[in-house]
DNA sequence: CTGTTAGCGCGTTCAA
DNA sequence: TTGAACGCGCTAACAG
C-alpha cells in the first residue's frame, strides 16, 4: 500500500497482467471490461496507488473538468457564503473549482488570459465584464454565467436578485408607515447591483411621488456612516429614512446613528439594507433587508453553467430571483 | 484578430513559417530564438489568438502551477480573508488556486482524491488532517503547509497565530483589572485552535490560581450567547468575565449579555474573543480581541510553499505568529 | 471483451 | 539559431 509518485496506467497494466487501455477502460464509466478483469485491475492501482491524472485526461479528452469562478471582492462578506455553495453544488457534479480573486478591476484582462490557458469547461463570474470580455469567453466558445449581473449589451446566461422587486417592498413598507424625507446610499458607479437597486428604489419613491438625497458608498462599513453624514448634512438632520444598497452600509449607518449621532433606529429613523448576510440577523441589528436566496440562485448557477457545458448552444437566459423581505426592527414598516 | 478555438503551436508555426518547436521556445523565458523570428511568432500567434494550453505544458513539465487551497468552513467570516490574500499572492507568482470547501469534515478524503489527480504542486490546507493524510502528501511528494494548524504527530510545514500570547495577554490584563469569576467558551473538540486556545486561557489562569467554567461552542453566534446562559445558569450569575475562542462567539455573547440578559458590557461583564475580524471592530462591539496578522500569515504561507515546491527536501518549519491585542472596549483590562 | 495504434498540445533533446 | 523526432499519460477508434 505505499503510494508512490507518477504510478501510471502502464504500471497498473503490468502489475495487472492486461494493456494499458484495459486499465483506462477499467476507470471509466460502462466501457466494456469483464468484471473479473475490472477487479484485477483495481485490485492492482489499489496496490499502487494509482490515481488517473487528470491532466492527461483533460488533454485528450478536451474536458478539464474545471470551472473557472471569478469574485471581484471577497471581504464583502457576502460572497463567502456564495463561494462555498458554488464550490460545494460543483464538486457534487465532478467540477473543480479555479479560484480567481480580484485585488483590482483591472486585473480582469491577465486574469481572463489565465482563464484561456487552462482550457476551463466554464465560467462563473461576478465581477464586472466588458463588451469584449464577454464577447472573448463567446468566441472561445467558454460557457459562462454572471452572478448578480447582466451582460450589457450582449445577451449572457445569467442569475440575480430582483432589485426592483426588492426596493419595491421596501419603499412602499417605508412610505406607508409615513416616512418623507429620503436618503439612499449607493454604490460605486461602476458597481452594477448598486446602480440596479439604488434606481429602482429612486423610481419607486418617484412613483409615490417622494424624491431622495442620493450618496455613494463603497458597499462597506465605513461608507454607511459616513453617508449618513453626509445626507444628514445635506438635510439639515430632517432624514427620517435611509435605504442602503446593502446591508454593510446599513450597519455602518445604524451604529453611526446609534452611537454617534444620536438618533434612536427605527424610531427616529428608519435604515434597510440589501442581501440579507448574517450580521443583518444579530441582536445588534436586526435588520430590515431583502434577503437573496442564496442557495436558490446559486443551485441555478450551477444547473446553468453545466447544462452549457453540455450543450453549448444553449441560448442564453436571465433568471431572477425574488428576495425575501425580512421586517427586522431596523425599519418601521407598514 | 478573430481569437478563434484550440489554435496551437502547430497553427501558429504556419503562419509564421517556422517549426512547433520554434513557437515553443518563443514563449519560453531566455530560450535562443532570433529577435525577428520571435517577433515574427508573436505576431502570428496574436493574430491567431493563440494561448499556450496549460494543461499540456503541465503534462509535459510535470508542473500544473496549480496549488490546492482546501478550507473546512469557508463561512468562518475569518476565512474569506485568508483566502482572498493567499489567491492574490499566489497569482502574483503565476500560481493558480484550485478551490476545496468541505460541506463536513468527512469530505476530506474525497477532496484528497481530486487533489491527486490535478497533480497540484502544493497544497495550503486549514481544516483537520489524519495523520494517514498527512502522509499522503509526504509520499506523493506534494509540499504541503496548514494554516493555523499543526501536523499532530508527523512534522509538516505550517504557520500559526501564537494562542498562548494571545490568551495570554487577554487573561493578564483581565485579572490584573481585577476578575476572578472566569467563563470559558471553546470550540468544537475537533477544532485544532478551539483547544489550543481553549487550553492556554486555562493555563494561564491556573497560573495566577485561578479556575474556570469552560463550555463548548460551535465558532458560531449563536453558541455565544448560548455559551453565556449555559455559563451563567452554572455560576448563579456570578460571572465576570468571560473569554471565547473566537469573535464570532464573542459577538453573540455581548449581543445576549446587553439584549437578552440585561448586563452591561463591559460594566459588569467583561468579553474577549480571538481573531480580529471586522465587525470586531464596529461601532457596537468593538471587541476585546487578539487580531491576527493575517497579512504576515498568509505572505509567510505562500513563501513557504514556494520554496518547497521549488526544493522539495526543505525540512518543515513551524512559524509562529504573534498577534495584536485590540483594546476594545469589550473587557476592562489593565 | 481485449489489445494495438494513433494522437491530444506541448517541451526538449539532438543534429544540422 | 533552428527543425525533426520523441514522449508526457491518457482516451478513442479499430481490429481481432
Amino acid at each position: 500500500m505505499t503510494e508512490k509518485v507518477g504510478v501510471t496506467s502502464y504500471d497498473v497494466a503490468r502489475r495487472a497482467g492486461v494493456s494499458q487501455s484495459a486499465v483506462s477502460r477499467a476507470f471509466r464509466q460502462g466501457a466494456s471490461v469483464a468484471p473479473a478483469t475490472r477487479a484485477r485491475i483495481v485490485e492492482a492501482a489499489q496496490a499502487l496507488g494509482y490515481e488517473p491524472n487528470a491532466i492527461a485526461q483533460g488533454l485528450i479528452t478536451k474536458r478539464s473538468n474545471l470551472v473557472a469562478i471569478i469574485i471581484s471582492n471577497l471581504t464583502n462578506l457576502y460572497y463567502p457564503e456564495v463561494l462555498a455553495e458554488l464550490t460545494q453544488r460543483l464538486s457534487q457534479h465532478g467540477v473543480r473549482v479555479l479560484l480567481f480573486s480580484l485585488a483590482a478591476e483591472s486585473d480582469v484582462e491577465e486574469v481572463l488570459g489565465q482563464v484561456w490557458r487552462y482550457r476551463v469547461d466554464g465560467a462563473i463570474v461576478a465581477a464586472r465584464l466588458s463588451t469584449e470580455q464577454l464577447s472573448a469567453f463567446a468566441n472561445r466558445g467558454v460557457p459562462l454565467v454572471l452572478y448578480n449581473r447582466i451582460g450589457e449589451g450582449v445577451p449572457v446566461a445569467s442569475v440575480c436578485c430582483d432589485s426592483d422587486l426588492g426596493e419595491r417592498a421596501l419603499v412602499d413598507g417605508l412610505v406607508q408607515a409615513g416616512h418623507r424625507r429620503f436618503g439612499i446610499i449607493g454604490g460605486p458607479a461602476d458597481s452594477y447591483v448598486g446602480e440596479e437597486r439604488a434606481n429602482a428604489a429612486i423610481n419607486r419613491l418617484a412613483h409615490h411621488g417622494l424624491k431622495a438625497e442620493f450618496v455613494r458608498g463603497q458597499f462597506d462599513y465605513e461608507s454607511g456612516g459616513e453617508g449618513l453624514k453626509t445626507l444628514m448634512a445635506r438635510t439639515d438632520n430632517q432624514l427620517d429614512a435611509l435605504i442602503c444598497v446593502n446591508d454593510l452600509m446599513a450597519i455602518g449607518a445604524m451604529d453611526t446613528a446609534r452611537n454617534i449621532i444620536g438618533r434612536k433606529v427605527p424610531g427616529e429613523l428608519s435604515i434597510t439594507g440589501f442581501d440579507g448576510v448574517s450580521p443583518a440577523t444579530w441582536e445588534a441589528y436586526q435588520l430590515t433587508t431583502i434577503r437573496q436566496p442564496v442557495r436558490r440562485m446559486t443551485q441555478a448557477a450551477v444547473a446553468m453553467l453545466l447544462e452549457r457545458i453540455e450543450s453549448p448552444d444553449i441560448s442564453p437566459e436571465q433568471r431572477v430571483f425574488a428576495g425575501e423581505l425580512l421586517s427586522g426592527r431596523s425599519a418601521r414598516l407598514l
